[in-house]
DNA sequence: TAGCTGACTTTGCTATCCCTAAGTCAGCCC
DNA sequence: GGGCTGACTTAGGGATAGCAAAGTCAGCTA
């Protein structure tokens, strides 16, 4: 099993978890939407304006991300206004803010204007810019090459005759 | 501008970086195709079986990568076999490694089989898992919910009359 | 030089994503 | 209780992404 990459052939694709979050949020105007709420964004308008989509879009995408638990229903009331609910993100939906960052960070440096990105992202306690890294459990920084793909436990094989 | 949040929607979405990114991998079979490429993956039929995409797909995919400069094309030979081109990760494309990364890790969470994640990520130099995590320059840790969006030098605003 | 093989391309079709334009509907304000 | 507004839904249609099946083509091997 040392070089297992070899045997690359043998893996099932169907316990990716690659493939598997992509199900989930593999579409573009879902992951605007993910990041237009952690950036606050609330109502269902300012989402679709927002993001640039269409409302029924943005209606349809919405409702699939509260029932993957991304968004959360809760329900508020503006003065003068009568209660409406709002989407915010859940736990769930939070943990994909490391994608959204590495997202950011590539196209800070590969696609943005010549003047520079539009948004900087800053620690909230210190102010510092923050960036997505790689970092092993031992506490190493690690580079985009200095990582090896091994077997884990939920590793299906194909049938081999 | 402190509380530029709230003035949200004066930004235009044209220089938003993620949105930009996405222009280039976002689709499934780019990420796919991607993920493929890190894990050592380099002939096309692999490319195509093992992402479990048809091969005119594959074809398209891979043209615009190499054309987006992610992938390169590099002839190779084999023992016995004629010369063909391989596609190998270029320094842009491997910059997209922690996406992939952070991708993995929340289907690892979320989505996983329950017998856990088919695949393990480790450090090449010691063998600990890897994760993407969110740092900021001053060296900090930082939690999804601990980030401030700013405005940035490339910041454009729509005209409001 | 004939055949094999890996790497595509072509054809024809389906499904998904997204659009605009026009409804619907609930509930606070007056 | 009638109107307004925010939050959607419905209808119809175009573009993109995907599939399977079959064809092309280059250049080693025999």
């Amino acid at each position: 099993m040392t070089d297992f990459l070899a045997d690359r052939d043998a893996w099932l694709t169907t316990n990716c978890s690659i493939a598997r979050t992509l199900d989930v949020v593999g579409n573009r105007s879902t992951l605007l939407l993910l990041r237009e709420a952690s950036m606050g964004t609330r109502r269902f308008d300012q989402f679709a304006a927002r993001v640039g989509i269409s409302e029924p879009v943005a209606a349809a995408r919405l409702k699939q991300l509260v029932a993957d638990g991304l968004l959360e229903r809760r329900p508020y009331r503006e003065p003068g206004q009568r209660t409406r609910d709002e989407y915010v993100l859940t736990d769930k939906g939070a943990q994909l803010v490391p994608v959204l960052v590495a997202l950011r960070q590539w196209g800070d440096t590969w696609a943005a204007d010549a003047a520079g990105p539009s948004v900087r992202v800053e620690h909230h306690d210190c102010g510092a810019e923050v960036h997505a890294v790689l970092r092993c459990a031992a506490g190493h920084d690690v580079e985009p090459d200095g990582i090896d793909v091994r077997p884990g436990p939920g590793l299906l094989r194909a049938n081999r005759d």
